[in-house]
DNA sequence: AAGAGTTTGCTCAACTTTGCGCAAGTTGGG
DNA sequence: CCCAACTTGCGCAAAGTTGAGCAAACTCTT
């Protein structure tokens, strides 16, 4: 057994069992407890697990990352709206998947399915990059690292020359009267050319965007064809959406 | 048995049985240790697998991956012609990166630099993506995996909004005559319009490059400004650059 | 707050791996 | 035929890895 070899499955075994001591690891691996200390370390420095008194973890998130912070914000209830917009998609079909956290969790449910993927969402495109059967199209723009995406001129110029059967549209909130808002203004735009190439527009918001945050206004109900939610949903913003003839699915 | 064939069986061992110790290939192989440690340096350095303490481990890549096989040849001259670029560049610049292995090279040269660099080569993405010093455009277009790059109408519509101080553009081969060529028909307009996008067009050809092959002509030596290229070239069709006015750079 | 039990950092000795110089064998050209 | 360039195998010193022992630091319970 390689050094190398033995800390991969150290990780590996993290990953899939969760914490562990160093007394567990030292007898599944077969070496000793100071071997394991001294590859915990190593793993340690490397940023790849943190080490805690009396064994380790899988890394913690970076919290200079807004991305990380918001991407473990409520997973179950993002998984579950992303799991019914992915039933909404059938074979063949161009979909427009928006930035966001929640976009990337439907791009992980959409591998091995014969579509076509229009994004500006890097996380997205890390998703599906090696997938041969996503044919996958990358809108052109500036990096934003902190938010993995592209964004400027250059994305809704690609916008105004692409068309897609659905938007899967995120957002930072949603107000009462169920306009969709976002903290980001340089985003705006983007999202509004995203909205002119798509036939249908699917809003997906889980509960805890009701009501929401943001101060650019996106849209208004009216433009959304489809509000995918959960169980926690404000119902007076629901109202909203359903008097202003938007179909609400509550995931 | 050749020293090439034992260092593809090196590689077919360790992508079917996994990390190896140099003892075991040794023995499977029938050489010596110290063989197989001038081996495994040599397939690290050209990235083929991972070197590590007591053995090695096939590089966590795709495996059938034609990008990995060009990426592999002439590396040394690659990095001599990269070099050269990357001393060109001043800070503050706009560059436009062109797909291939040679622009790649020249990106991981970039680090920590203050430019803007536009590119539609995925692998030059991969390398700039988390250096904040570098301002990172990326055009849009239909993912192309097996070349690393983004291609399409979306890419030549991008290159027309955009501007760059200098265009670094790769080939897969140059003719006698000095006609920049490539086998890949598909990126051809991209080029092209990468070329118009540029104050200045250099190209990098290494001297495998000359005489080269590639059925599609980008455009003639007119067209250029400055070719980079090492010592291998091939004299007549330096000479016919220089006779193009074209500046010749020996890297 | 004190004590028992555990974990950690450290050093030491045994072992393995590595890098390097050197000599022998092979290939291709003048 | 000889020479230069290259590859290969071997020996040795240097560096890295491993496991054990021990004092100090830490956690948890009382």
């Amino acid at each position: 057994m390689l050094p190398q070899s033995r800390r991969d499955l150290i990780l590996r075994t993290l990953r899939a069992d969760g914490p562990s001591e160093v007394r567990a690891l030292a007898d599944k691996l077969g070496v000793s407890q100071a071997t394991i200390r001294r590859d915990l370390e190593h793993l340690d420095t490397e940023g790849r697990l943190t080490r805690v008194y009396g064994g380790a973890m899988v890394v913690d998130d970076d919290h200079d990352d807004p991305w990380a912070d918001v991407a473990a914000e409520r997973v179950e209830d993002k998984d579950a709206v992303a799991r019914a917009c992915a039933d909404m998609i059938k074979d063949g079909e161009t979909v427009l998947l928006d930035i966001g956290t929640t976009a990337h969790r439907l791009a992980r449910l959409l591998h091995g399915r014969a579509l076509t993927v229009i994004t500006s969402n890097l996380a997205v495109f890390d998703e599906l990059r090696d997938d041969e059967n996503v044919e996958l199209v990358l809108l052109g723009g500036v990096v934003r690292r902190a938010y993995h995406s592209l964004v400027g001129y250059l994305t809704e110029d690609n916008l105004r020359q692409v068309h897609a059967n659905r938007l899967f549209l995120g957002t930072s909130g949603v107000r009462g009267d169920g306009a969709v808002m976002d903290t980001t203004v340089v985003e705006v735009p983007v999202k509004r050319a995203m909205i002119k190439a798509a036939d249908q527009v699917v809003l997906m918001a889980d509960g805890g965007k009701f009501p929401g945050v943001g101060m650019a206004r996106v849209c208004g109900p009216e433009i959304l064809n489809v509000v995918v939610t959960t169980a926690s949903a404000d119902p007076a913003t629901r109202r909203a959406f359903t008097d202003a003839g938007v179909e609400v699915v509550e995931a």
